[in-house]
DNA sequence: ATTTTTATGATACAAATGTATCACAAAAAG
DNA sequence: CTTTTTGTGATACATTTGTATCATAAAAAT
């Protein structure tokens, strides 16, 4: 049986089993074994691939790291001819804030992960802050293109923005995770920003909104 | 010795340990034989007073949500006659945000609990968004003041507005505990709120700041 | 074919943790 | 002065956890 082994492969299942266990019982109830068992293996493999514990705790994190560049590589890639950059952007608040369960999985761990960063130093490198600098910085391009474009105002710091607009997704979705914020408020909190940031401010007028809209 | 003892404030007291114990190390570090010994007493007082941990765990919430509202109402309860309500809300943002130690440990304790309560339905209840509510609340009545003054524009959904710049509050702190925000940035980020809220918008004209102003 | 890695299972161990029990001192009640 | 309640210490116990050890099967190297 122990034919040579992929071990990239052996440390993504194993990874996968502590996403699971972590959405499921939280980040701090993850242990070898409950991750062994969760993958199917057997305790000592988690401990062949994964020197210690914190080993497969930093392991994780950078895997969440990795995972988050990935998906918005993956789903934001395309933009460059973007149609509309404010759709651009709403578009990027939809995906940003925790409305279906992966994504409300990627907010609870990346939380869990950053309160257990500020007591354990090991934890507490860019990792963490990797994932929202990108996040940021694509925002602000984002918020260039349409500046240039003529669709945003002239006088805004776009860098400045981005900023605040990375703050509001975050707390709107720590809010929406703990039930104090409804998805659809949250979006429409965002997309007044973007009302603000256009140059055309009529306050009633919406944009148009693509794909459906059904009512409430 | 054993006379007879007054029981909140042993209570209180174990609970101080917690939050020490909490700040220090974590609230995922937080034993009943931590905390008693961080009390200085022995561990069978701390089941004696607070049953079971889950007791002890529901108690220390209660206490973070008892101690946010004597915070909240003992630091701005008096602006019935603000002598500006943007100065007002301003004061409140640089309140709300964790820039000095104390406030720091309110945030981590905050969000510490907000993770655990993703998982254990017991921490659930309205304990976590009580406080958030109250000063989305308060946020409101001042925004409506400064409404009904003519400070602020008169289109403003004051209740919109006030979840929107409490998200904001909520993920600028969490971006300044994990290193990702300054405290300067996050400060100007809401104060650029106040800007566009307010009915004179000059884009370069600051309104006038109470207090000392150093430069940088 | 033999030796040496590589991969995996079974298990042992000390430490920590939540909980429970026994004992006992001091105050209050009778 | 008993007796009962209240407050506190010491300690025991089962469980869980991270870590380490021993054995060994299969493949690769020789």
């Amino acid at each position: 049986m122990p034919k040579t082994v992929d071990h990239d492969k052996r440390r993504a299942m194993i990874l996968d089993a502590l996403f699971a266990v972590a959405a499921r019982q939280g980040l701090h109830a993850v242990s070898l074994r409950a991750v062994a068992a969760e993958a199917g293996i057997s305790l000592r493999l988690v401990q062949y691939y994964f020197e210690t514990k914190a080993g497969l705790m930093q392991a994780g994190l950078n895997r969440l790291e990795r995972e988050s560049n990935d998906r918005w590589i993956g789903r934001l890639a395309p933009p460059p001819d973007a149609p509309d950059t404010r759709a651009a952007l709403a578009a990027l608040f939809r995906e940003a804030l925790p409305t279906d369960p992966q994504s409300r999985a990627f907010h609870h761990m990346w939380m869990s992960y950053a309160v257990l960063a500020m007591t354990e130093p090991d934890l507490a490198g860019p990792g963490l802050v990797a994932g929202p600098n990108r996040l940021q910085t694509r925002i602000a391009a984002i918020l260039a293109d349409g500046k240039e474009a003529g669709m945003f105002r002239a006088d805004i710091d776009v860098d400045a923005e981005a900023g605040a607009l990375l703050g509001l997704i975050h707390g709107l979705g720590t809010a929406m995770l703990v039930g104090q914020q409804k998805p659809a408020a949250a979006l429409a909190h965002l997309e007044r920003q973007l009302d603000r940031l256009c140059v055309t401010k009529k306050p009633g007028e919406n944009p148009p909104r693509a794909g459906n809209q059904r009512p409430a």
